[in-house]
DNA sequence: CCTGCACATAACCCCAGCTTATGCCCTCAT
DNA sequence: ATGAGGGCATAAGCTGGGGTTATGTGCAGG
């Protein structure tokens, strides 16, 4: 079959749906069919369906049933656990939205800068409501001074931003770190250096960048400004996604927060390139009113994040 | 674990599906409901009404309509940025399940360690479908003596193995490495500790493991075993999943990959706790059968993995 | 041998999501 | 000013995937 390269049907038509992975999960840890149904609160036959048509969908035999119960395959395992960190992504996608919906009710309000929304706050929600069930939180994501306004108009409890200083009028711990880091293909030339980069080659490669007004943007052209200022860029895309896949097959070089590039460094996907003598990094802080030290679920929240 | 499952009703009810992600990622890209449908091969009154449930499920205004186009609203883009994690997963998982279905046809037949096949491949393999579109893989997972029996038999092209030796009669190329860290939640006494741990130390203290007879308990067991042994664990789990919340909740440490720990260590949800003089690394290598040097799709893969 | 458990099959129902057709609104060029 | 076009919404109707209940089959163990 010669599957036309454009049209290439949507991921959707290609991977289960969650409910099914959640199934087939169940079906992991409980080793029979029917207890995963029970788990997931459908009936058997509905569960027995579900699998079959995964099995059929995926074209690999995933459990091997007998009539004492339900074993995954070898190939079922390796499913299985590509399936579990899709659903670990789905579980910070709801963390994060049911924070946006932002309930009156709320018990603890969150103001904070996207790139602390956007990573990190959604592994502290569940890490939260693992320990704390029932804490509803309310999140508003903004720069520095939104969430200062925020804090100090009383709209919200806990802030967290990123960057050089604490806004005035509001205390500050100093929770973590981000980084810029230059990244390349490993198979780009720099990847094999082993001399380090020095700011002003930095500057004057054409780089693949998000677009001017991003936040990690500006802070690169503040870094280089004296060093030439930066590069025009090779490439300019909407979403650190694109840029990262075009780092990968563009073989040219780019400079993203460590956070958005962690795992990829892990799967060594892509590679830190060190240059000498260029400090790109910033420090993430909570932050509130002066003087009103985080008190209930804001200290509960704060000590995840810290080691409370 | 007693997990006494509240009833929360699962996330396939919470989480849009991937077809919707998909969408709303087009909407964010193209600016527009209509191209997006197009994009996505749907009429645009589809798109439309998709978006707009999605929003209701959510309870949160996504996109701003207006009659020249649509744009995301700041909550918008928070979700965007999440959906297009999950739909990284999807990715790495559709990209996997392809190679398990193992066609006849397969230009490139490749047998992998777990734990390479686990977190390592499915990102290899996306990158190769976007550099050399068209290569068939397929994939079969097992232990060493697994891989290289195909590889002898002829049944594989190209083995990926982690482990401290090369398995006789295959050549092998160092593509990178593994590392068994000892983690735990940052509240965690130990995450403030000055001085390093000792191997004594960790050897007496109750951990949380995988069950007995996975690979990282095994390796965990052999380095332990001139320090008095491993204690017994406090306990005793099947997925690595399940110790990683484990970790975070209960409170006690842990020992698991630095790959399957990674994206918790940087956005220090784990802290990595350094163990003195303990060696608990494993290289992990490409192997193919002596003398034959990887040719075609083997080397463009071989290439992705270690920077050729 | 019968009971219990686990999975499969069958028949039916419902609704999410798709399509086509159409309408409204705004902008821009004639 | 006006008509054309792009963009979103509404309406009506179809389809299929996933759900349910009821029932059948196969194997282990008291």
């Amino acid at each position: 079959m010669s599957e036309a390269e454009p049209a290439a049907v949507s991921l959707s038509h290609r991977v289960p749906d969650l409910g099914a992975l959640e199934l087939l999960i169940a079906v992991a840890r409980l080793g029979s069919l029917g207890r995963a149904a029970r788990a997931r609160g459908i009936s058997q036959p509905a569960a027995s369906s579900r699998i079959r048509s995964m099995e059929r969908q995926l074209g690999v035999a995933l459990v091997e049933r007998s009539p004492r119960g339900s074993r995954l395959t070898d190939a079922g395992a390796l499913v299985t656990d590509w399936a579990r960190r899709v659903v670990e992504a789905a579980e910070a996608f709801d963390a994060g939205a049911q924070a946006l919906r932002g309930r009156r009710d709320s018990r603890l309000r969150v103001a904070a800068s996207m790139t602390i929304a956007e990573y990190l706050l959604p592994g502290w929600l569940i890490a939260l409501r693992a320990q704390w069930p029932g804490t509803a939180v309310s999140l508003h994501a903004g720069n520095s001074r939104v969430v200062a306004e925020r804090l100090l108009g009383g709209e919200a409890d806990l802030g967290f931003v990123e960057g050089l200083d604490v806004p005035s009028g509001l205390d500050g711990a100093v929770i973590g770190h981000d980084r810029l880091v230059v990244v390349a293909a490993p198979s780009h030339p720099w990847s094999r250096r082993r001399t380090e980069l020095t700011a002003a080659e930095l500057a004057k490669t054409p780089l693949i960048l998000r677009e001017r007004g991003s936040g990690t943007r500006q802070v690169l052209d503040a870094a280089l400004g004296g060093h030439g200022g930066l590069a025009e860029p090779l490439l300019e895309l909407a979403s650190t996604t694109a840029v990262k896949a075009a780092v990968v097959s563009e073989a040219a070089p780019s400079v993203l927060s460590e956070l958005a590039v962690g795992e990829e460094l892990t799967a060594r996907r892509l590679v830190e390139i060190p240059v000498r003598g260029l400090r790109l990094g910033r420090d993430l802080r909570a932050v509130w009113p002066t003087g009103q030290r985080p008190v209930g679920p804001a200290r509960d929240l704060l000590g995840l994040t810290r080691g409370g």
